[in-house]
DNA sequence: ATAATGATTGGGAGCGTTCCCAATCCTTTT
DNA sequence: AAAAGGATTGGGAACGCTCCCAATCATTAT
């Protein structure tokens, strides 16, 4: 273990503790011969500051806490949880953060993350996981004024900071493929009703209808909770409506749907067109392979971090937010039917 | 944001900075009367004690990381990472710790990690899942004297501290089972063989055959990648020597593997047995509901984190182990056949 | 009533940093 | 050669807490 302090270094090297913090934190106004010395003695000894004391007198911790909501269903299975954990990581990583980890499962531990989050001083600042309307401990942390940048777009319009993708847009292009492509009966399987990207996805199915003067049928829109097994169920009664494309909320729910069909001894794309939503692991190696929207997973959690970081270095006020794209990726299991 | 200091709850409730310590930390020797007002105080002012500042003082950050290690192909498809995370931060959240998470992706993050954890007083102590063959981080962690906990047995006998589950036995019950129920040419896909656990299962399928003097058969060994699609290839490889049992090394693996069997024109169980590990969600949903071994994830992950503490509070050595059981659960994949 | 005892309470020191200001040193200019 | 200026260095104070010891208070026994 490393107990050695800025006083021992100092003493170590000939010079004082001003200098040899002034050279552990790139202090211009140190000469260069000393600077070397001191690093040289710091890299014998394995010295390294003692995190709690800098953030005691600094107020920075470099330690930022990503809170996940409570009651994920699908957080062994959809690959999103994952891949947003390890998209924060690695941004953490890149810009020398430590990241801590905050899954809420009930009432209780709202309250105790909360409490553990909440002051400034072990943590510079937060980022949440949007998901369902009025979250409880969205206000009160909004309240606290700690340093928070929502992922996905909040539910009321608060004055909070976030980054989202612009599902709307982004789905409503991928319906527009399918209609230009000569789909004529368009289901889609929507996520949660009461989740921002549930609503907004299905907003976009919609708004691309309603461009081409298509009267959108409430019985070829099925909800979904984002899982396989969800988008088998909510395709089997789409089948009854008898579609020649389906736009699923994410890439489960279209595996799902893909399932279905084929149980029902369709041909996917053959009889039916599939588009999913995410462009997750197992899009690609899918049979067929599925046409999808890609997430900008990677850029979205930096894009996160890199507003926290300048909502915890230039105060909370103004309000910023980014909005980014979903790339649309056409493999094979859309077809033309024009 | 909240900036009030024990000083500043002293002097709204009349008393010193030291009676206000003693109520936050239930010291004795506090008069009820000051106890209950000194509360009502700080309930009322929402202060609560700057970690910084306790953790300089009394060393302990109540905070503990959590190391992945680098290039797991399965992160993002396997359940296990997220079910581990789950169940870590459960633990955390019970025991009052803040959890970190270290997602370790190539040589310069261990580097990273490694200066970020070693060092007493942000970390109480680490997590670290064991992996592959000869890891660096984990060799420099063992130096540092930080207190370490590893995750599945480590690989060389060193002096450390770990929970592990009883792999061998547990699978080695389950092919006895198999045996038992008159199965006469038992196959299995291994997990990658430069891992603990992929090791441990395949001697527990050869100890089964052993003790019944059965020869193992090199050609109905295969080995995985725990992955679903390797579950797949492997079967693939190991239907051309007409199995009539396989254990898979993990439930993705067993999935693909009926996902081959059925391919070929078979039945799950009527041709072939498939048992799997882990017992994920998606086993018992499968078709047909699959034999599988279930790991005891939240009381590993709970006796781990008990152990890290405890290596806080009293000391590293004695160097202590704990190894859980796996249970086995009986489903619809397999048949007897005697 | 007084001494002795134990329960409460308060204040000082210290944890390992950063930051500020004053002191020192070296150049350069006159 | 002396003064001025900037570059470099050192030391004190502060961050907000815990812990220790001394002081005070209440209670009981003599």
């Amino acid at each position: 273990m490393n107990n050695l302090t800025l006083e021992d270094i100092a003493r170590k090297s000939g010079v004082s503790r001003s200098t040899v913090s002034r050279v552990i934190n790139d202090h211009p106004n140190v000469s260069k011969a000393v600077r070397e010395h001191v690093q040289e003695v710091i890299r014998q000894t394995g010295y390294r500051p003692h995190p709690a004391a800098r953030a005691l007198v600094s107020n920075r911790s470099w330690t930022c806490g990503l809170i996940l909501p409570r009651a994920i269903p699908t957080f062994f299975t959809d690959p999103y949880y994952p891949c947003l954990i390890q998209g924060i990581s690695q941004a953490c990583s890149k810009k020398n953060y430590t990241f801590s980890l905050f899954l809420m499962e009930n009432e209780e531990d709202e309250e105790q993350i909360f409490s553990r989050v909440s002051r400034r001083g072990f943590m510079d600042g937060i980022l949440f996981q949007s998901y369902q309307i009025g979250d409880a401990l969205l206000d009160k942390l909004v309240d606290s004024g700690i340093p928070l940048v929502i992922l996905g777009r909040p539910f009321q319009n608060r004055q909070v900071s976030y980054v989202d993708i612009n599902n709307i847009d982004s789905v409503s292009k991928a319906v527009q493929y399918l209609l230009d492509t000569g789909h004529k009966r368009i289901g889609t399987i929507t996520g949660p009703q009461n989740t921002a990207v549930g609503i907004d996805r299905r907003m976009g199915y919609q708004q691309a209808l309603q461009r081409n003067k298509i009267i959108v049928n409430e019985k070829l829109i099925v909800e979904g909770t984002f899982t396989e097994e969800s988008g088998y169920w909510g395709m089997k009664q789409l089948l009854r409506e008898n579609p020649d494309g389906v736009f699923t909320a994410s890439d489960q729910m279209a595996l799902g749907a893909m399932r279905a069909i084929k149980e029902e001894g369709l041909d996917v794309p053959g009889d039916i067109s599939v588009i999913g939503y995410d462009d997750f692991p197992m899009a690609s190696p899918a049979h067929p392979a599925l046409t999808t929207l890609r997430q900008p997973i990677a850029q979205f959690c930096f894009e996160a971090l890199k507003m926290l970081i300048s909502l915890v270095e230039d105060g909370l006020e103004p309000y910023r937010r980014v909005i980014l794209q979903s790339e649309f990726v056409i493999r094979d299991s859309t077809r033309d039917r024009s």
